[in-house]
DNA sequence: TGTACATCAGTGAACGCGCGTTCACTGATGTAC
DNA sequence: TGTACATCAGTGAACGCGCGTTCACTGATGTAC
């Protein structure tokens, strides 16, 4: 075979991973602009110059990230859209299923929402192109849907861009909560779930 | 009179300013995180050390600029709420006085996005306090509309929140639009707003 | 299987640089008499 | 009005520091025969 894995290979997967979740980490308390090579190899454990093995700069490894937080809000929008059940349990489950998320990723969404109009041009771009395509997702789930029948694609891209925004802006306060908050928050994402539910059921009539 | 504002008090207060212009000028197209005293003395025109007569770091002077972004916000919520006509009506005015404010104060509506999840706690807090206090406002003058009769305080703060949310969004993607795309932004800002009038209108019944 | 050479991830030292902050200072403005 | 002293916004030099990036290197891993 032409391609072995190689120990060599793997071992530098390991620090590659090791790059990653150090920047990660410092990131949940920090902005990108503010973050340092040399910090992030201290915490990966590598010296300065090992860095470059890797990635040209930071934001090169930062757009890798964008790719990594969002590739598995995929799988969960996928598992919302796919819900059976009636309006209001198709709620609940959503707003349970971002929830789970967030705690589950909570650095990945950190960064995503700090990073999604912050100063670094290329991830912001990166961010918004992948935003974007999660919103065609979405178009394309909806007008699957029977509640769906008589509306425009201009209708459905608007709907989901308000659900998106929605998701986005709920993670983020779910973030910033305390623990005791959650529960306060989720349950005012249910109630504009449902006012925006209303609405769509009586839209053009 | 024991406070005479003198020449002094008067060239002192225009260094601030001119401190606080060049920050929000480099904020422009960097994070707060990676802003620098000396850069913004610089671009000010004063010596590094002029700076520590009027801050003490540059987190403080950013909590300054979040006072005056959100001081001009607060006329535009009055103009809103305070709008007559019908809700199609009373839904373009909105639209119009957001695209009106993001053209007239980019600099600071883009600071107020790009800090609002940023990597300075200081700062991210004096924004959502800010924010918190423009939803309750929003709240009080939605609770004074024929339209939120029989609504609870709760349901009249679900919607403030989503109308907020729904401003703040509308704002970014304005920002970060080209000029030729703002039409598309306002014109899906309207049909969301009216989707949740919709909702609105179809609440409890 | 064994040997000789090639590859290349990671190292450690070195570089020049701009940073935040301090300090004693200067000189225009303010105040008391 | 004039004079003598106080205030204090802004200066310029200095400090120690950590930064990003480069470089020649080392030694384990990979490969060809």
């Amino acid at each position: 075979m032409s391609h072995t894995p190689g120990i060599r290979q793997a071992q530098k997967q390991q620090s590659r991973r090791a790059l990653l979740d150090a920047a990660l980490g410092l990131l949940e308390h920090q902005n990108l602009s503010g973050l340092g090579v040399r910090e992030v190899t201290r915490e990966a454990g590598l010296s300065p110059a090992g860095f470059y093995r890797h990635f040209a700069d930071l934001s090169e490894l930062a757009v890798v990230l964008v790719e990594e937080s969002l590739a598995s809000l995929h799988g969960l929008v996928r598992s919302v859209l796919a819900q059976q059940g009636g309006a209001e349990a198709r709620i609940d489950r959503t707003v349970d299923v971002i929830a789970d998320h967030v705690r589950a990723h909570r650095a990945h969404v950190r960064f995503l929402s700090r990073e999604r109009h912050g100063g670094v041009r290329a991830v912001r771009e990166a961010i918004a192109a992948e935003l974007d395509r999660f919103t065609a997702e979405v178009a394309a789930g909806l007008a699957a849907q029977p509640a769906s029948d008589g509306w425009s694609p201009d209708d459905l891209r608007m709907l989901s861009r308000l659900y998106v925004e929605h998701l986005v802006a709920t993670a983020a306060a779910l973030l910033e909560a305390s623990p005791d908050g959650e529960p306060r928050i989720a349950a005012m994402a249910r109630t504009q779930l449902r006012l925006i539910a209303v609405g769509r059921a009586h839209w053009r009539d």
